[in-house]
DNA sequence: TTCATTTGAGACATTGATGTCTCAAAATTA
DNA sequence: TAATTTTGAGACATCAATGTCTCAAATGAA
């Protein structure tokens, strides 16, 4: 079934994420191929752990650029990254989960070089004053990444829906669990699909006043 | 050194959280004892790995338990587990990550205690009105324990403070990462309002300030 | 059909972690 | 001090996963 290399990394991904000491049987056996082929498409269990490793930071990479995360105001370049990432949060999640990979170079460099333009997008966007400055942009983008294979993790139980991902992700991480006041009726009903693709209504934004008086001690 | 068994649990928790597949011999030196006196005190991988996995639940719930989070108001609730649970957060990664044990009756048992203990908290407060509705609570519940997984691994890399851990944590967690235009007076941002150029889905901006702790020393 | 290539299934040796043992050294107690 | 207990270091045996092979079956091309 799965003869092209990825995608017996992606079916890997699909075992080693949430058990990264399965036996090569296994990765075999959910990649539809025998373990004598996956032998001959990656030669030892450290190689295909590696390779895996490398897609998964190739496709973070590759969602950095599709959302050209270095270009315009912060809030949309993070909102178009959700979408992005969310179609590989498993790949992400194998990526958080499996630290060992971090005494291989490539692995390493490639990652602190994502983790830098991640970093910078936040650090830009509190320079624009659209994030907030309490909260280190260091801290900001581990949280993210975290929520990615979080999204990830939930998706491959079944605990959260695909359509729902993008919007549960960028939602929460954006603008944070509590309710706030009502502004028009904005924060409508259920996302559904794609956050990124346009809905004309909501154009307006109207701020509103701050939470009101229900505070609390 | 440390010869009691939650102590050696303990230290076995800082290296299985980043290396699930570490050695009993790391292990053991990493709890500043001989191999022998492990497997005296834990007969077995698999009965180490079950303590681990018990002691992080135990601890999680004792978080649960010392917030009393089944009681008042929800999003307060919510600020003591947090400073509750952030002490064990490296626990709390470590069950994020070790996704082996869910073979276990009773680690799993307990742990869908404990998770629905969350989601009815996160329930009660978007009944309450406190939080969010278009994010689920299961949702909620989900991405809160991934977000205190994530400070676990931060402080034990170094990458987050201890001290600002709750604190990052909360107001994450419940503000999200958008600043909000200030409540009383001069804006200071320049590209938050700017109408044109933004994400149409866009969330209503409105906003809370969310004012940064109000629990913290 | 025939030939060439790839795959799958299994056998086999290797490797390395684990489980189990012993005994000397250290620690604790009387 | 002497006696008892605990610990540490190491030497094995065991066992499971891996790496490597062969060969028949399947696939695909000519």
């Amino acid at each position: 079934m799965a003869t092209d290399r990825d995608t017996v990394l992606e079916a890997a991904v699909g075992v080693l994420s949430r058990r990264p000491t399965a036996h090569l049987d296994e990765i075999a056996r959910a990649a539809g191929i025998s373990r004598a082929t996956l032998h001959r498409l990656f030669p030892g269990r450290e190689a295909l752990i590696r390779e895996v490793g490398l897609l998964g930071l190739r496709r973070f990479a590759a969602a950095l650029d599709t959302a050209g995360v270095e270009e315009g105001d912060a809030e949309p370049a993070l909102r178009r990254l959700v979408d992005a990432s969310v179609p590989d949060a498993m790949l992400c999640a194998f990526l958080a989960g499996e630290n060992q990979l971090y005494d291989n170079d490539e692995i390493n460099d490639l990652w602190e070089l994502q983790i830098a333009r991640l970093h910078a997008l936040f650090l830009r966007g509190q320079q624009q004053g659209a994030f907030r400055i309490e909260l280190s942009a260091a801290w900001l983008s581990e949280a993210f990444f975290d929520l990615v294979a979080g999204v990830g993790w939930a998706i491959q139980d079944g605990r959260l829906a695909p359509r729902d991902a993008a919007f549960s992700l960028a939602e929460l991480f954006l603008g944070g669990a509590l309710r706030r006041p009502e502004a028009t009726g904005a924060t409508a009903g259920h996302s559904t699909a794609d956050p990124g693709t346009t809905d004309p209504l909501t154009s307006d934004r109207s701020t509103t006043d701050c939470r009101p008086d229900t505070d609390k001690p």
